[in-house]
DNA sequence: AAAAGCTGTCGAAGCGCTTCGACAACCTAT
DNA sequence: ATAGGTTGTCGAAGCGCTTCGACAGCTTTT
């Protein structure tokens, strides 16, 4: 193993020197910046990082905790993974993968031992056990999601109020009325997961806004699960045009169903999607949507992280806007035409 | 920040007894270990990472290399990663995530840099180009997936030869002669992803054997390009009844679009899916199907991975047999009734 | 021409831990 | 009773790096 006092015997300079050529935290000549330079690429060599960590305190990693349960939303997990991945790594930073197995005690382990500098949580409960000690400890966090006490804490998210709103006003300008909603399923609510209650909020707001009827029932998602729950929901308003789904396992299925009972979509009913673009676009009708920003969440959440570590940055709740993308799903409402 | 020396001085003993009681690399007495464990508990002690790391040469870490692509299985592979975190933390290592971006690179910084214990290397291709840099490395390593050759490395994955032929046979029993395979995107074969090959031959061999005759297309998966391949297939072969499925996301499609096309599953047409469990139970027509398992891979792979760190362990390839569950989709070929 | 300021480099201390050899204190066998 | 083991603890060295103060050799200002 090639150590930075080979390299520095090498390049005839001394240890401290290599150590600045590294990080540039002194001007360097570049005459010796070049001889050290090329002395690393010969031998090959690679900061330790136990030593650098140990030495500077700082690790350079971004602990990022992840769902342990896989009942929702798994592309976007993957996909928000994934983008904290990769634009860690545009800065400098390698990402530790947390589970949320540990609960609080990951926070307390890798806050104790300096293994990450910082944290990103995602899936938090509006009142989220892990968010006294992120409070607690001076170390920079980011959550992905809102809870419902933000001070003090820096938050990413899509505007899931706005984006319910968005879905009725879209229904509404098409001359829908009565709106069912097929949510997360029931344990998604149990927890308190903020998004999800937060969609609630806005669809509930905007509809009630705009004299419209809503019908909310939370949905296990699956082809028998929605069959269920579509035959509950049309027994109770038969009059049902609009539908909006916030769950991607629930889209297929609802859409299979409503063809199979001779309603046409969007000619008879229109369904909107809070889902990722990709089974909106993939599914059997193109779905009017309101996508979730996976990538941006991902990224954006880094972004702040980082500027927090290098001593910019500050607390703040970060709220995507909404899009909606109109496409097969969604049309006039029948009495409306 | 609590160090080592300060529990020691709490506690009335010698950093090294600390560190001792710690890793019980040497016996202890009793009322000592207590004391000790006393003085860390009451200071909230945790050991420093970094320190450790540079001390013992041990970081503790098990680098783990995701695909970056989204293309395909993404469920699977977030299970999969989950299931590494968790193994991974009930041995006491914790999971740096990388993602395919960096290349053969990521290989050598991990490697060079001491960062990672250990790596486990998803997607793997059949002539991968991070493989010799494995191999000419003595840092344990283990692939989730198959190369083409496999000397001098470890591997974990689904037997998806067997899997292939399985596949075949359980049609074959049921009076089936005309098979079609709907596949993955045709880019996970351009690229020569192992498992998508290895399938193929198994499902060719076995038809082959069982004389019956099998036709394979790609599919990118949705609604769209299914509904494309279905017809080519439908028209070269018109008298398909037995389909094998290898694209989650062709699943729903294919079932919707027979449906459509007023054949029935699995009285005109039989399915078999080869996916994860979820997608099969929550399919519009139960699918049987041979599923993949992603957390038993997962712990494989960390299992083997620490019995090498623990000098134990070897080079080994392990295919773990697939398994069929006979569900909805699939019932005697209509000529065979 | 002396004082003051830069620039580029070096030496040394130290980050918090592991681990090796040493060694008291005690316990067995002869 | 003495040699030979055990057992439990300690001190010190050192892992590979960062960083601080020092300073030599210049250049600029007075």
């Amino acid at each position: 193993m090639v150590t930075l006092a080979e390299v520095a015997q090498h390049a005839g300079v001394s240890a401290s020197t290599v150590s600045y050529v590294l990080s540039g935290k002194r001007s360097i000549s570049a005459t010796t910046r070049q001889r050290v330079e090329q002395s690393i690429r010969e031998l090959g060599y690679h900061p330790n990082a136990g030593a650098r960590a140990l030495a500077s305190s700082r690790s350079n990693i971004i602990a990022l905790m992840i769902p342990l349960r896989t009942d929702m939303y798994v592309p976007v997990m993957m996909e928000i993974a994934i983008a904290v991945a990769t634009t860690a790594r545009t800065h400098g930073y390698d990402v530790l993968l947390l589970t949320g197995e540990e609960g609080p005690d990951a926070v307390r382990r890798v806050t104790g031992s300096g293994l990450a500098d910082a944290m990103i949580l995602m899936d938090v409960q509006l009142d989220d056990e892990r968010l006294p000690l992120l409070r607690g400890t001076d170390q920079p966090s980011v959550l992905i999601g809102l809870p419902a006490d933000t001070t003090g804490l820096t938050c990413v998210d899509l505007d899931f109020k706005a984006t319910g709103a968005l879905c009725v006003e879209h229904l509404a300008m098409l001359g829908h009325r009565d709106i069912a909603v097929i949510g997360e399923a029931p344990a998604v609510y149990e927890r308190h997961t903020g998004f999800a209650e937060r969609t609630l909020d806005g669809l509930r707001l905007r509809s009630q806004e705009l004299g419209m009827r809503l019908l909310h029932r939370p949905c296990e998602g699956g082809y028998d699960a929605m069959a269920v729950t579509l035959a509950r929901i049309l027994d109770e308003r038969a009059g049902t045009t609009g539908f909006v789904v916030q769950n991607e396992s629930a889209v297929e299925p609802l859409l299979a169903l409503l063809r199979q009972q001779g309603r046409a979509v969007p000619e008879d009913v229109s369904v909107v999607g809070i889902c990722p673009d990709q089974v909106a676009t993939q599914a059997s009708v193109r779905l009017t949507s309101v996508s979730i920003p996976a990538q941006e969440m991902g990224r954006h959440a880094v972004e702040q992280l980082v500027a927090k570590l290098d001593g910019r940055g500050s607390d703040e709740v970060l709220l995507i806007a909404p899009e909606l993308t109109v496409r097969a799903s969604t049309g006039p409402a029948p009495s409306a035409s």
